[in-house]
DNA sequence: GGGATGCATACGCCAAGGCGAATGTGTTTA
DNA sequence: TAAACACATTCGCCTTGGCGTATGCATCCC
């Protein structure tokens, strides 16, 4: 490869994140499939199928270590399965449909057989307690109320 | 833990396949996900859609090494989603449907959205001519002729 | 402005798994 | 029975990506 255009692709692998992970992925499907290959990101998944959500309950519903969690948010915000909307200090998160429709059906797919799940289950119970509980993280923190169906 | 259950523990890891594969996927989902985050796998599963073919066609229509083939097969095995038969040599794999409605709706999806893939469209080209074509495989080696669609 | 809060990123470590090359295994054929 | 064939597995190397820990960055509050 010539000096210059591998100068090029240095600097597009090390600042452009988009296009990097753009150039990577073989195929939609085969990126989809990889985000979707992880227990924590299909609960985060999970969560956020009744409406966008900031990360602090995920980070009380999961029970993880809060970096974790948004290490995994930026993976599906890579894969371009979530979008983002900043609130003052708080960050929140929500599904959006992928513009394959291919993808769009088998994660719609997921979403169902997520909803079915018993331990994806409990975690949404966490989550209403989480909101509305006594002691909620909306009265412990101010937390924004998330607007989950 | 205690030595003798330390000591099966590292039995069955090293012995057991089945179990042990069974024992770390935190749900079936995870495992069909992981299956299909590969672009070779999902190759071979759209290969497959038409029926069940013999590891020479795989070969011969992925054009890759035939160790890359059975190691990526054999993870299919793994993951539940094809069985084999063996017909003296030749060893004949096919799909099945997982036991998970799910994971078969799942599936069944991404083997529509393969489907309308133009790329995985010219491998079952390839297909028709390594069988029916001059100089088949079917003629070559005497191979089976697959009962594919 | 300075601390506190909410979240993102960097770093080092480690396991999973993809690859080519070599070798092993089971079946047929000569 | 030995060679040929079809396929499976093993090995060493490397990349991906998961994790905890520490740190960076943005915003809000006093």
């Amino acid at each position: 490869m010539h000096p210059s255009l591998q100068m090029i692709h240095t600097f597009v692998k090390t600042h452009l994140f988009w296009y990097h992970s753009a150039m990577r992925q073989k195929s939609r499907l085969q990126a989809l499939f990889r985000a979707l290959a992880d227990p924590t990101r299909l609960r985060l998944i999970n969560l956020m199928a009744g409406g966008e959500l900031c990360v602090c309950y995920f980070v009380e519903v999961i029970d993880a270590p809060q970096p974790k969690i948004s290490r995994h948010l930026a993976y599906l915000r890579r894969a371009g399965i979530v979008a983002t909307r900043r609130e003052g200090k708080w960050m929140h998160y929500r599904l959006v449909t992928p513009a394959d429709p291919h993808a769009a059906a088998i994660l719609k797919k997921t979403l169902e057989a997520l909803k079915d799940d018993k331990e994806l289950q409990r975690d949404l119970y966490r989550l209403t307690r989480a909101c509305c509980g006594p002691a909620s993280l909306v009265e412990l923190l101010g937390a924004p109320v998330p607007a989950f169906s």
